[in-house]
DNA sequence: ACGTGCATGTAAAGCGTTACATGATTAC
DNA sequence: GTAATCATGTAACGCTTTACATGCACGT
C-alpha cells in the first residue's frame, strides 16, 4: 500500500524538503488525515532514494549543522501522479477508540458516561474552534488549481469532520439524560 | 494500548462467543469504529485465556466440529470496566487516504478529480442510505443501560460521520467547478 | 550557560494484513 | 454433489509506535 511513501513524495513535491521538514507537516494541518514520525520517516527517505524516486542534497546550516534536501525526481512524481489518479474504494472502517467505547456504554454509570461525553466534546469543541479560526484566515476560497486550493479543501473536510463529532457528543448527551 | 484485547472483551461480556461469531460482528455495525481479521482474533483469544482474562468451553455442533466459546472470567469483566471507564485524549489523527490525496490535489487534472470526488459521493452516499435504513428499524431511542443504547449511539455516529463526509464531497465538487 | 528548536538516525516491540492451511455443516 | 458458510488456526510480511542515541544553532 505504502501511504507513507506518496504522502512524502506529495509533500517533496509542494518543495524540497528535510526529514525535519516533512516530520513538522505532519503536525501541522496535513496531520488530521496523515501521521509519521521522524522515526518512520527517515528509514523511508533513505528507501525512496534507493528506489530513485527522490534524491538529496547535503546543506551545511551555521557551521556544521547538515541538511539533507531531498526532491523529487522524474521517477518520483510519475509515482505520485499515478497514485494521485487512482480511483480507489473508501476503506469500510475509520478505527475510533471512543466510538467503541459508547459501543459497550452499558456497562458504564449514567454519571460517568456523561462525564466522558463532556470531556470528548470539550476536546472536539476546542479541535473545531482552531481550525475555524485557521479557515477565517482565507478571505477567499483559492483558486482551483492552487497548492492553497488543496489546503482549504482539507481544511473545510476538517472542519465538517469534526462539527459532525461535535454533533454527535451532543445528541448523546442529551439521550443520556433522558 | 491493546484496543483488540477490550473489544473482544466487550463482545464477550455482551454474550459468550467463538471466534468465528467475534469476527462476524467486526464485520457489522462494530465494524465501522474498529476491525479486525480472523487471523488477529484467535492469537488474541489465546492470549486472554492465557492471562486469566476469559476461559472457554468446548462445544460440539453436529457430529464433530468442535467450537470453543469463550465466557468472561471475573478479572476480565474488571479489566473491561476499567477501560471502558477511562477519559482517554482524543486521538489526533484519524487516517484517511481519501483527504490525503485531496490535499495534493493540485497535481490532478480538473474533469478527473470531479470523477473522483464523485465516484467517493456515490460510494458514501450508498453507506449513508444503508445507515439510515438500519436506524429507520428503531421505531425509538432503546432504553439507556440497554445494550441497544449503544447500538443506536454508535449507529447514530456512523450517520453523522458519513453525512459530514458527503456534504464535504459535494461542497468540494461546486468548488472544482467554480 | 541554558533551554528550545533544528536535525538525523537506529532498535525493539507491537499492531495489522495477506496468504497459507484445513476440515465440518447446511441448504439447494 | 456442490457451494456457501461455519469454524480454527499459523506464517510472513509490512506498518507504526516507543524508546534509545547524538549533536548543532540560536535566542536570552
Amino acid at each position: 500500500m505504502r501511504t507513507l511513501k506518496y504522502a512524502i513524495l506529495g509533500l517533496i513535491n509542494r518543495r524540497p524538503s528535510t526529514g525535519y521538514d516533512i516530520t513538522k507537516e505532519f503536525k501541522a494541518e496535513l496531520g488530521n488525515f496523515w501521521r509519521a514520525r521522524h522515526s518512520q520517516i527517515y528509514p523511508e527517505l533513505k528507501r525512496l532514494v534507493d528506489e530513485g524516486l527522490i534524491e538529496y542534497e547535503t546543506v551545511i546550516a551555521g557551521e556544521a549543522l547538515e541538511k539533507k534536501v531531498y526532491s523529487l525526481k522524474d521517477k518520483g512524481r510519475e509515482e505520485l501522479l499515478e497514485w494521485l489518479n487512482k480511483d480507489e474504494k473508501m476503506v469500510p472502517t475509520a478505527k475510533d477508540k471512543f466510538r467503541l467505547r459508547m459501543y459497550f456504554s452499558s456497562n458504564i454509570e449514567q454519571e460517568h458516561l456523561v462525564e466522558l461525553l463532556e470531556s470528548q466534546l470539550e476536546q472536539r469543541r476546542e479541535k473545531l474552534a482552531t481550525l475555524k479560526k485557521k479557515i477565517d484566515g482565507y478571505s477567499e476560497v483559492p483558486q482551483f488549481g492552487s497548492q492553497e486550493f488543496g489546503d482549504y479543501l482539507v481544511l473545510e473536510s476538517a472542519i465538517l469532520r469534526e462539527a459532525a463529532y461535535v454533533e454527535w457528543l451532543e445528541r448523546s448527551i442529551k439521550r443520556c439524560s433522558q
